[in-house]
DNA sequence: TTTGTAAATTAGAATTATTCTAATATATTT
DNA sequence: AAATATATTAGAATAATTCTAATTTACAAA
């Protein structure tokens, strides 16, 4: 339920034109949860069906630059995206092949204080962290 | 340090044929620690030079099958893989464009213990938990 | 409001990583 | 040592992503 205004509000703070292919794009994301640029691409093209494979590959590439997208990590060698920014998991669905968000505020800070605390990671700067499980549906 | 009695047996235990292509692709794996598909091939090629893509390939998966390997989640469109199927985590330096391995056993258990309680999950069985961080080297 | 210009988009070719196919060779079992 | 299921090979095919050069457009400044 985000409006055009909002979007275009993002784009301009991050420094970014604001185009019609662009607003349909971060939208899209949005609409999709977890999509593949492929998918993207098709429910783009069903909105904008002019717009070319590499005009969304470039916006997706410029959303994650400014930060307003996130490339999920992923087993196998497709791109993945998430126009959720907020800290959250992701839990890769193996019965269904699809990605879930797993919301888990509590698990985020405990992994971030106690990295803290690793002396391995002093010389760097984290600027991510990816939680990611793996695991199937139970039977009912 | 492994010797190729070990590595066969390895193999045997989890029902997998042993073949020289195979011995070769899995030492490899634990001397270039995070490869991409293809650095074990362009590896494996210079120890084994009649040796296909298609063989690495399939040798790759299988291992992973088998649970001896494990693929890496990643960011780019590329296959990673890493035979040190150990618990730990991986840190993704984006200053030097390569993955380190972090040990932090206490933050593993942690973790597990924690998803515990998470109700979201309960459905579920979590067969893997793959933390990713993503950083820099800071300056000295 | 028009104009200049840097940046975005287009069309389609090129590239790259991975998978597939069918024939041949080999590891393991008996 | 022979039988056979499985692995390997060579090379073609596929699929996802990136590149190139020409055209168009968003935005800034007049």
């Amino acid at each position: 339920m985000i409006d055009d205004k909002k979007i275009t509000d993002m784009f301009r703070e991050k420094g970014l034109r604001v185009t019609p292919q662009r607003l349909v794009t971060y939208r899209t994301l949005w609409d999709l949860r977890h999509p593949s640029a492929e998918e993207v691409i098709e429910e783009v093209r069903n909105r904008i069906p002019a717009i070319t494979v590499a005009t969304v590959y470039n916006t997706l590439e410029c959303l994650v630059e400014a930060g307003l997208v996130a490339k999920v990590f992923s087993p196998d060698n497709k791109m993945y995206f998430d126009a959720d920014t907020h800290p959250h998991q992701h839990l890769h669905d193996s019965t269904n092949h699809r990605i879930i968000d797993v919301y888990d505020e509590d698990l985020h800070t405990i992994i971030i204080e106690h990295l803290k605390k690793n002396k391995q990671l002093h010389n760097y700067t984290v600027q991510e962290v990816k939680l990611h499980l793996v695991g199937y549906q139970n039977q009912i």
